[in-house]
DNA sequence: TACCAGGAAATCG
DNA sequence: CGATTTCATGGT
């Protein structure tokens, strides 16, 4: 991408981004450690950094937006950020390729037209979608801030707030359980004791898998308590660049059989279907379906079939109370 | 109150 | 093996 960048005071500024809208980004579920602002602007945690992103559109006739940058300056941006945005990838090629003979997808695109995949920490990822597990979204928020305010760096304040950088394996594996326990992770504390012991005990082994096969890293990190298929392919997604991946969430799976009519015969046929319909690029799909799917509350359960369950609910207790009535 | 939440591990047949 | 049950907790 050719973009013009400034620096500016307490920060920089970069003109002519495409495919780029924060919104999209930090609230298509890749990613947890985020704060929006009433100005739309987004405040991240990431890398033992802190920075504040904002993006506006460009003056009339211009290409793409102009994204500015606060906490930082150009030798961090290299260093860091360039890469952390995915800033060097085509989005847009992507996302024609994907839409091509695919109004479904076409139309998911169009809601989230400024996702980024972002390039995270593998160990950050790792522990955070081990918490991810049957909780909803606020929730493991909650609880990776609450680690990283108990267990994790102090790494400075910013807009008058202090920060924390995300826990090293050592801090979390000599953690104790009921101190663990303070930060809401309910079962989930063995699973993230237990990685943390085995990640400390050798980290390389852990950034090592990003150079594997995808089928050698999908195995190396079922490995890892806590870890499954769903988990396994959001690490590899968000941390590994292993783009193929997709997570199948109860959302996804819902998504997948009210948008494209499948998945009614289990986990292989959706699998299938996407290494068929999407190639390579599932991963970047799977981001642009679920975000479509979030912000249009479909996977929801619609209204009337809400009024479905209600009504077997009122059918079951009324059943219940005629079945006490005959035990007199 | 009962049910659900971006699932994984243990257990069952 | 594939299918079902259990797991701890907060929110609604």
């Amino acid at each position: 991408m050719e973009y013009n960048m400034k620096e500016e005071k307490g920060g920089i500024r970069l003109e002519g981004i495409s495919d780029f809208e924060p919104s999209h980004i930090f609230e298509c579920g890749q990613c947890f450690r985020w704060a929006r602002k009433e100005d739309g602007s987004y405040t991240i945690a990431a890398g033992n950094r802190v920075i504040r992103v904002a993006c506006r559109k460009g003056p009339a006739g211009r290409r793409g937006c102009t994204l500015t940058l606060k906490n930082t300056d150009i030798e961090e941006f290299y260093g860091k950020w360039q890469d952390y945005f995915d800033l060097q990838r085509d989005y847009g090629a992507i996302k024609e390729t994907l839409a091509e003979n695919d109004d479904v997808m076409r139309k998911a695109i169009s809601f989230g037209e400024g996702i980024r995949i972002l390039n995270q920490d593998e160990w950050e990822t790792l522990i955070s979608f081990i918490l991810s597990q049957n909780r909803s979204i606020p929730l493991i928020q909650r609880s990776v801030e609450a680690l990283c305010r108990r267990f994790g760096p102090r790494i400075g304040t910013f807009d008058g707030k202090t920060y924390y950088g995300f826990p090293e394996p050592e801090a979390l594996a000599r953690a104790k359980p009921e101190d663990l326990g303070n930060c809401c992770l309910g079962y989930r504390t063995g699973y993230v004791l237990k990685t943390a012991a085995k990640v400390a005990a050798d980290p390389q082994s852990l950034y090592k898998i990003k150079e594997a096969s995808w089928a050698e890293a999908f195995q190396a990190l079922n490995d890892f308590p806590g870890v499954g298929p769903k988990v396994a392919n959001c690490i590899m997604l968000f941390s590994m660049g292993k783009y193929e991946s997709f997570p199948v969430d109860v959302w996804v799976r819902r998504l997948m059989n009210i948008l494209y009519g499948i998945g009614e015969e289990g986990e292989k046929e959706i699998g299938s279907f996407v290494r068929r319909q999407f190639g390579d690029l599932g991963g970047f799909a799977q981001q642009y379906l679920f975000y479509y799917a979030r912000t249009r509350g479909l996977g929801k359960r619609q209204q009337t079939e809400k009024n479905k369950t209600a009504e077997a609910k009122q059918e079951r207790i009324r059943r219940k109370k005629n079945v006490d009535r005959s035990d007199r």
